[in-house]
DNA sequence: TTCTGCTCATAAGTCCTTCTTATAGTTCAC
DNA sequence: GTGAACTATAAGAAGGACTTATGAGCAGAA
């Protein structure tokens, strides 16, 4: 048998070096040192006798053995993960680990765990807030709920929700701006997230049957929603928000809806997990409680 | 990522001897102790909070889940080393490890191996004589020469040659022992490697146009050919082996066909290896060389 | 260019895991 | 019952892997 199965562990940096291209990013994800990973790949090398990586600029390219090797080596890792979490399913109580974009979190997940809590006083959950979508099948995550739409991919996948969007702003912008009338957006900030798709306010603004002049209005294009969510939460905008999310903000009385019209489309929330994890009961559970939510909102 | 993934060591262990259905063979295979497998074994268990193995008398028996587990591991361990495999072609020069049988190796290679050093001195031959097929995909043999009809196996399979067999004893039988008649045979021990299958000297006897009863021959069987060679080397009895395998020793002198009759087939032997091997190409010259051996003589 | 920031390489020493040894416990065959 | 063969467990030894610290290379910005 061959000898390599003695050094399994370097064989897994390598396979993580090359999905991240990236020594760094791959000790990040194995959880060592930079320099561990180095050492790992480089034996590695000198025991077959072939070069794996090489480096270009800031990343480490696999050469082309480098990749086929990687992609044999993630086929063998997953075939022991599947075959561990086939064996072992981990009972519901326990830990949940969630991923999810900050307007998600601070709107709908944060204001509504007490009542998962309450109904599954035995799954404490870990909520991350970040931008990024994890890797699921590289992490320690387990659920992740993002905001748009989504390859294809082997995680479950499952919409959470898709509605229309309305214009939000914080009830001390209404204090400096007259809001009666739409005509008065001019006054205020109209915050876009949908600068690449072109989608959203000009959309609306046709919609409520107003002809304003790019020049005559005060754009602020920013990244995504978590960016436009907090330019308005602290009063300094207006932008085109899920009814869905903001329907408790606006109940409470931090988000207001100055104007009745609405387009359609534009928001969907997706849920996204592992099938075969073994921790599938309490994702389920989970994922069976926020449906609910999202359906009784 | 499962966690699991730390701990790949173990699960080596697991798969070992889920095969061995022993932790003592398992350790064999690994080349550590029997307590090392023990410990690694326990703390998967631990892990997982699952039993993989009962202990059943001698045995060391999988479970359910440790069956399927060990399975799952079999097949990412062997995606693993194939992938090393594929892109590590080990040059022409080294090391070759060839185990065969007691009477092939002395009767055929050893007496010729210098031939093959004049070809590829480059490859130095380490040569195991076991009775055993040894698991070629388990330990460290390339290649295995073997006696017999083999099941259908994932390793490449080639038949080396299939031959007749004829009488053979040793020069100094004939000293004690007047064979210029067959019938004579009654003088002398018949030694029989095929009590099993009943195929042998009775087929031959009678191709001779003999009727000896039973209770009249000298029967010695033996286990196998191997037992059979030793017995007639040492002058003390004959027996039917193949004329490709002795030509040689008969040529020598070493050994003596007495009487011109031949029974055919009955003599098989195989040349395996795993296609797969990072040692192919060196694989492959012995094998060529060991065909056109047999072909000439 | 030079500077800054990011990345990998390397060395030395520490630490921790794994392994070995030794022994006790269990089962089976005779 | 006794011995042989196997596994379980404990304690200590050995060795590999990891960390820290530092140097070197490269890219992009000033």
């Amino acid at each position: 048998m061959s000898r390599i199965l003695s050094h399994l562990g370097a064989l897994r940096c390598v396979e993580a070096a090359a999905r991240h291209q990236s020594y760094t990013r791959a000790a990040g994800e194995l959880s060592v040192s930079q320099a561990a990973v180095s050492q790992q790949i480089r034996q590695v090398e000198d025991l077959l006798g072939v070069k794996l990586f090489l480096r270009r600029g800031r990343n480490m390219v696999p050469t082309a053995k480098g990749k086929e090797l990687a992609a044999q080596l993630g086929a063998g890792f997953q075939a022991i993960v599947d075959g561990v979490n086939r064996i072992q399913t981990e009972p519901l109580a326990g830990t949940l680990n969630i991923t999810t974009t900050q307007s998600m979190a601070t709107m709908l997940l944060m204001p509504n765990l007490w009542k998962f809590h309450q109904r599954h006083p035995e799954i404490p959950l870990r909520v991350t807030v970040s931008a990024e979508l994890e890797d699921l099948r590289h992490s320690d995550i387990d659920i992740a709920i993002r905001f748009g739409f989504l390859e294809p991919s082997e995680l479950h996948q499952k919409i959470l929700f898709e509605d229309a969007r309305v214009p939000l702003c914080s009830p001390q912008l209404l204090e400096h701006v007259d809001l009666s009338s739409p005509e008065n957006l001019r006054d205020c900030w109209l915050v876009d997230a949908d600068y690449r798709t072109g989608y959203g306010w000009r959309a609306w603004l046709e919609r409520a049957g107003l002809d304003i002049p790019d020049d005559e209005i005060k754009w602020l294009q920013v990244s995504n929603m978590d960016v436009a969510l907090s330019v308005v939460m602290s009063g300094h905008g207006i932008f085109l928000g899920s009814p869905t999310l903001s329907k408790q903000s606006v109940r409470a009385g931090t988000l207001v809806q100055p104007f009745p019209q609405h387009i359609e489309g534009g928001t969907r929330y997706n849920l996204l997990y592992d099938g075969a994890s073994p921790r599938v009961e309490r994702i389920r559970a989970f994922e069976s409680w926020l449906l609910e939510l999202v359906r009784e909102t």
